[in-house]
RNA sequence: GGCCUCGUAGUUCAAUGGAUAGAAUAGAAGUUUCCUAAACUUUAGAUCUAGGUUCGAUUCCUAGCGAGGCUACCA
């Protein structure tokens, strides 16, 4: 319907001012509620190939779409706008056209032309010595968003994550453990696995920053203290001999991450993310390592005096970068060299590769690309940071350090519990068992976060209030599932009365109301919402829709009845109007990882 | 110091350069003999400052003010 408008428009702007502007590069944007029509054009670019005024130039576009093109009705100009009205039996046959009977699924608003591209989304990408928070959570929601909303739109898509399992974070626990643990394990404490590691994360630093306090009460400058803490010179032995593949050391690392792993495991369960294919920083940074000191022959990099290998980016605007330290051991940057490398072998052709991280990282994207290129490989432009902003406390940033972190399991727990607690207020649990409750509370809780996290655009940083629990109405993930769930209830009384949806007479139904246009209209968005979405990588975009969706049906649902409409083809209607839009918010949510219930 | 983000109702978020800047929440006032009131309706309330480009600027440019991040032989 849009395409035949703006090809109405693009005649008209050749016939009246021989003007050629192809279809597809004319905007329509939605009419103002305040005006009558459902597009609106901006005529005042096309005033100077008119020689008249912009509302002259909409009048006479207007009277030609109306005259030349069978779906608008009528039209009205105010200032430079022109706002077309589309008419009532076009309105109901482009929803007989997106409405397949009584196989929702299959409807054509969900079909998508696949792409042939395949893309591998990285996100998670824990360190494994504490547990997920907050911010771990919306790296997740988005990163799997993201990961649902491009396969929507076509693509081959493979989820990842590398496991960042060594470095000297992990030895810090590890040490700490030694010293303080008295053999504590998951079992012998009932602490899941990654919150036990998490603790001694905490035990080691605070040991850290009572040594350098000691150190400097005996007269050493703060900086020297706190690069020659014992505890920290013993965790730097440690990583030296963990990379020397030192048994004893070796043994107790695999024994740390695997009570990791558990937890982790279990936390993501409870998310509902889950991966194609896991990396882990142990496997990759030795051929990060081999990279560099190829690149180092080539004379791509240099090395100092001390033994250290550096990448020299000052011709790029940008500093130089430590490759590897000069006693060998590899940074970050030396097994993101490695883990792409090994991305790009395991998927040949793979046309992008999407690193879900935090846009404190930035520079460290940008270098970690631009090496790539100095190293030759001509995919390091099919690269792409999808940086996304911090969560922050109103206390200001989160630091697992010093536990000032929103713990991602405590959260999900908290609000399953205050799912509960409102479901039961509202009485609502009638005919539940109490699996089917338990199963509700969760969905709920998980939705009121995902949403709450995913509805902002990704690029920008947010702040979360754990004051203020998030909220169960207004604009929120339990408000839309509440939504899907009383058009189930409808869909449901619509069996029982026998309503059927394969048979509707759509060319019989008189007059619809407002509601319902609109409606149509928003189900009729899905497809180029979707695009906007994968082509920006914003979730937000579907939530926006989604949400606006659910806005329409429920004021719709208020003014209109269903049952009680005498007219029997157009109770068909308004049942098939609301077994689509509930079809539809159930595809959006999922794309969010949202599950939907059919009672609430 | 340099580089990169971001400044919108009390608060949390929207707005491919377009009309009288949308929502939600908190505030005020309503709507249950009728399909789920986690809903609906009404109401009040905001673009950091100063310039510039444009028919038109929250959006683009410059300067200032403010917030955050990066600038580690941490990951």
């Amino acid at each position: 319907m849009e395409e035949q408008i703006k090809g109405g428009i693009s005649a008209a702007l050749k016939a009246l001012y021989n003007h050629d502007l192809a279809a597809e590069d004319i905007a329509l944007q939605p009419t103002r509620k305040e005006f009558e029509g459902t597009y609106t054009f901006v005529t005042f670019p096309f005033a100077r190939f008119s020689k008249k005024n912009p509302e002259e130039t909409g009048n006479e576009i207007g009277e030609y779409i109306v005259e030349n093109t069978s779906v608008v009705s009528d039209f009205n100009t105010v200032k430079g706008f022109l706002n077309i009205s589309i008419s009532e039996s076009s309105q109901i046959e482009s929803f007989s056209e997106m409405f397949n009977g009584a196989d929702l699924s299959a409807s054509p608003i969900f079909e998508q032309a696949p792409t042939g591209k395949t893309v591998v989304v990285e996100y998670s990408s824990p360190n494994t010595n504490k547990p997920l928070h907050l911010g771990h959570l919306r790296n997740n929601f988005l990163g799997n968003s993201v990961s649902r909303i491009l396969k929507a739109a076509g693509n081959d898509v493979h989820k990842v994550q590398i496991i960042n399992d060594r470095g000297i974070h992990i030895c810090k626990s590890m040490l700490a453990w030694l010293r303080f643990g008295e053999g504590e394990t998951p079992d012998s404490s009932g602490l899941k696995g990654d919150h036990l590691v998490g603790k001694y994360y905490v035990a080691f630093d605070k040991e850290y920053k009572k040594e350098i306090a000691q150190l400097v009460s005996e007269g050493i400058s703060q900086e020297d203290a706190e690069k020659q803490a014992p505890i920290l010179l013993e965790a730097q032995e440690m990583l030296k001999k963990w990379e020397a593949k030192d048994p004893e050391v070796y043994a107790l690392w695999e024994k740390m991450n695997g009570w990791v792993y558990a937890g982790f495991n279990a936390t993501y369960q409870k998310m509902g993310v889950d991966f194609d294919q896991l990396y882990y920083e142990s496997d990759t940074y030795l051929i990060g390592r081999d990279r560099v000191l190829e690149g180092l022959e080539k004379g791509v990099f240099f090395k100092k005096e001390d033994g250290s290998i550096w990448v020299d980016l000052t011709d790029e605007g940008l500093d130089e970068k430590l490759l590897l330290r000069k006693d060998g051991t590899s940074v970050y940057m030396t097994q993101d060299i490695g883990t792409a490398l090994m991305r790009f072998d395991d998927y040949p052709g793979l046309s992008q590769l999407i690193y879900t991280v935090g846009n404190e990282q930035e520079y460290h994207f940008k270098v970690l690309f631009l090496i790539l290129k100095k190293l030759g490989y001509e995919w390091a432009s099919s690269c792409y940071h999808l940086s996304y902003g911090m969560v922050d406390l109103p206390s200001g940033k989160m630091k697992s350090r010093e536990g000032t972190v929103v713990d991602a399991d405590d959260l999900m727990q908290e609000m399953a519990s205050t799912a509960k607690t409102r479901t039961e207020e509202l009485g609502k649990i009638d005919g539940f068992t109490p699996e089917q409750a338990e199963e509700l509370y969760e969905m709920l809780g998980l939705g009121a976060i995902k949403y709450f996290l995913l509805k902002v655009d990704p690029r920008k940083r947010m702040l979360f209030n754990p004051e203020e629990s998030i909220e169960f109405q207004g604009n929120t993930g339990p408000f839309i599932q509440y939504t899907h769930a009383r058009i189930s209830s409808i869909l449901r009384k619509a069996e029982q009365l026998g309503v059927s949806l394969v048979d509707i007479q759509f060319n019989e139904i008189g007059q619809v109301d407002q509601m319902e246009k609109d409606l149509i209209h928003a189900l009729g968005q899905y497809s180029e919402k979707l695009t906007l979405a994968a082509n920006t990588y914003s979730p937000a975009i579907i939530a926006q829709y989604v949400y606006d969706l659910a806005k329409d049906y429920n004021r719709f649902y208020a003014e209109l009845s269903i049952f009680n409409e005498s007219d029997k083809t157009l109770q068909q209607f308004r049942v098939a109007l609301s077994a689509l839009t509930a079809e539809t918010i159930k595809v959006c949510m999922g794309l969010l990882g949202i599950n939907v219930p059919d009672r609430m």
